[in-house]
DNA sequence: CGATCATCTA
């Protein structure tokens, strides 16, 4: 007789308990809830969308009510379903008319795309043990474990693929080390290397015994987050375990390397692996290009191209990769004739470049003022068929604010918008601080509803950019009731938050409340930065209290913190408006001579 | 095993 499938997710070859049957029931039942949920919030939002178009278009919208099926659907709703909807409805009306009705049908492309994906993902779960459920008889076929240990790796899922494999190993049938390695390697991704470790262990005591990719794989984990040092380790237990690296052990480590910027320490470690292996005495295309990419990133224009010559002389067959980290590296050194020279190049070779290559490319534009020429290479992408990704966008959007042109910047944000592509936080932060920074705080409030009317989170970002934005504008009451509304929405104000709030309350004259600020900013165990002590240094100087602000600055000095010219410029300033030339004088000679003695250090 | 971006405060 057959196995169930519920028998195979959670008794895995045992008796079948009704446990495990209820626990089934209960994941499909809420599987289809959250389908039902997704698709009524559709519905509600098709029906609002088509009143407001529907009006846009003829004169009187009314006339028409909801066909019966969408009337049935709204009746059906619950509550909290309504409110979105009208929330929603009445954020649009006061943004942009003229577009509304390609913005929501914008956000239904992207519900829609998301339920779909939510489904796929669900149908795959369900049907993945299911797969099993045909073949399992009696006698347990334990390939279909190991089937299932690798997908639920893949899936993310390693702690239920552990578990299964102790209840393999408790059936005396021990997974190959291929199995293995997919837990490791699953291990490694979600960043639990103490448990890699601990596999790994096991492996070489219980068997199977690890080989080349289970190193591999494990050194690259501890790459992944960031501790060079353990995989330098890993690396010397692997070749004292008689397991010999190979090119890819190599790369994982030169890569990491060159990420730190230890370019020498990389040369270094590459020597010593050829060394060793002696039958190829040259880096290969990948590492030269992981070199050449960590030389263009440590401003050593003459090393990289040098490994660039090198690769064109051995005849190399150079790929579109090589050619984005040199087309990269002449962007970031400003030199875009050539970056568009080799460009053209890779055409030539029929290399088509990929988004990487146009974005870089976007990107040096833009870091230079470009924007025709940025645009017009955006256009051309997608018309050659390299679809602009988020990051195209992010590039131009934030190189736009940068120079101050939020008019257009905004007008990308739309173009993502009718694209359905909703952006990370990140894009609609850079637009609001755009606002605020010039002087808007409404545009930049609005921007923030429109995020939230498509389901974006804002961050901490967002709050310091609104914060900014009031404090900008003279509004110091909102500015403090916003750190209240953070709290409210789950977030917590942060150092930057703090030295707006105490700036403003300085630049008020205000220090009792900005004292009191800086003891709540103690209590939630911020640490005052220079802008802090800046700030109240600032305040005390307007307030006339020379002590208190001569006190601080001692204090600062105690600190440790390096002071940058603000405060001395400040506390001179002052001085001088008192009329006390010479305290300002006896500050400024500890300024410049210690100005000069870092001068001395920093050339030493 | 390699490549694009990477926010805010005086």
């Amino acid at each position: 007789m057959a196995m169930s499938v519920s028998q195979l997710l959670i008794g895995c070859g045992e008796s079948s308990s009704a446990a495990s049957h209820i626990l089934l029931l209960r994941y499909l039942n809420r599987a289809l809830d959250s389908i039902k949920h997704d698709i009524t919030q559709i519905f509600a939002n098709i029906f609002c969308s088509k009143t407001k178009f529907d009006s846009n278009v003829r004169t009187c919208g009314d006339e028409d009510p909801p066909p019966p099926s969408f009337e049935h659907l709204m009746a059906t709703m619950d509550e909290r379903y309504q409110l979105r909807a009208r929330d929603w409805y009445s954020k649009q009306k006061d943004y942009d008319d003229k577009r509304d009705p390609y913005a929501v049908f914008n956000v239904l492309d992207t519900m829609l795309k998301d339920s779909l994906e939510r489904l796929k993902t669900m149908r795959q779960s369900i049907s993945l043990p299911d797969v099993g459920f045909q073949e399992c008889t009696l006698e347990v076929n334990y390939a279909k474990h190991v089937h299932l240990i690798r997908d639920l790796c893949l899936l993310r899922k390693v702690g239920a693929a552990l578990w299964l494999r102790r209840k393999m190993i408790h059936k005396c049938v021990v997974p190959d080390v291929f199995t293995h390695n997919y837990l490791v390697n699953g291990l490694c991704k979600t960043g639990d290397l103490e448990r890699a470790d601990w596999l790994i262990r096991e492996m070489v005591e219980m068997g199977p015994s690890p080989n080349r990719a289970t190193f591999n794989t494990f050194i690259k984990g501890y790459c992944l987050s960031d501790n060079v040092d353990k995989a330098l380790y890993v690396f010397s237990v692997m070749v004292n375990s008689d397991i010999r690296p190979n090119r890819v052990t190599c790369n994982i480590l030169v890569h990491a390397l060159c990420k730190k910027g230890l370019l020498e320490e990389a040369w270094k470690l590459l020597g010593e692996i050829l060394e060793e292996e002696k039958d190829k005495e040259s880096p290969d295309l990948i590492t030269s290009t992981i070199l050449m990419d960590g030389h263009f990133k440590n401003g050593e224009m003459v090393q990289a191209l040098s490994l660039w010559d090198e690769m064109v002389q051995k005849n190399i067959q150079i790929d579109v990769v090589a050619y984005n980290v040199l087309i990269h590296g002449f962007c970031l050194s400003r030199q875009m004739k050539l970056a568009y020279r080799y460009f053209c190049e890779m055409l030539k070779r029929g290399l088509l470049p990929d988004v990487f290559t146009y974005n870089t490319l976007i990107n040096g534009l833009c870091k230079d003022g470009k924007f025709e020429e940025a645009s017009y290479i955006h256009g051309v992408m997608a018309r050659i068929g390299v679809t602009p990704d988020p990051i195209s966008y992010k590039i131009i959007i934030q190189g736009l604010c940068i120079y101050g042109n939020v008019g257009r910047a905004h007008n990308f944000l739309v173009c993502m918008l009718q694209k359905s592509i909703v952006p990370e936080p990140h894009i609609w932060n850079v637009i609001i601080d755009c606002y605020g920074r010039l002087g808007d705080p409404d545009s930049a409030f609005s921007i923030r509803d429109q995020m939230l009317a498509f389901g974006v989170l804002p961050n901490v970002f967002t709050f310091n950019a609104l914060v900014h934005a009031q404090v900008k504008g003279g509004n110091i009451a909102y500015a403090y009731s916003l750190k209240k509304e953070m709290l409210l929405s789950g977030l917590y104000p942060d150092v930057v938050t703090y030295n707006m709030l105490i700036g403003a309350a300085c630049n008020l004259g205000h220090m009792r409340l900005a004292l009191q600020l800086h003891d709540e900013m103690l209590r939630q165990g911020y640490e005052p930065d220079m802008i802090t002590y800046t700030e109240l240094i600032r305040g005390h100087c307007l307030r006339g209290n020379m002590e208190v602000a001569e006190e601080l600055f001692a204090k600062i000095q105690k600190t440790g913190l390096p002071i940058d010219h603000v405060p001395f410029q400040l506390l001179i300033k002052k001085y001088c408006k008192i009329g006390k030339f010479d305290m300002a004088y006896d500050l400024y000679q500890k300024w410049i001579t210690r100005d000069q003695r870092d001068y001395h250090l920093h050339w030493a």
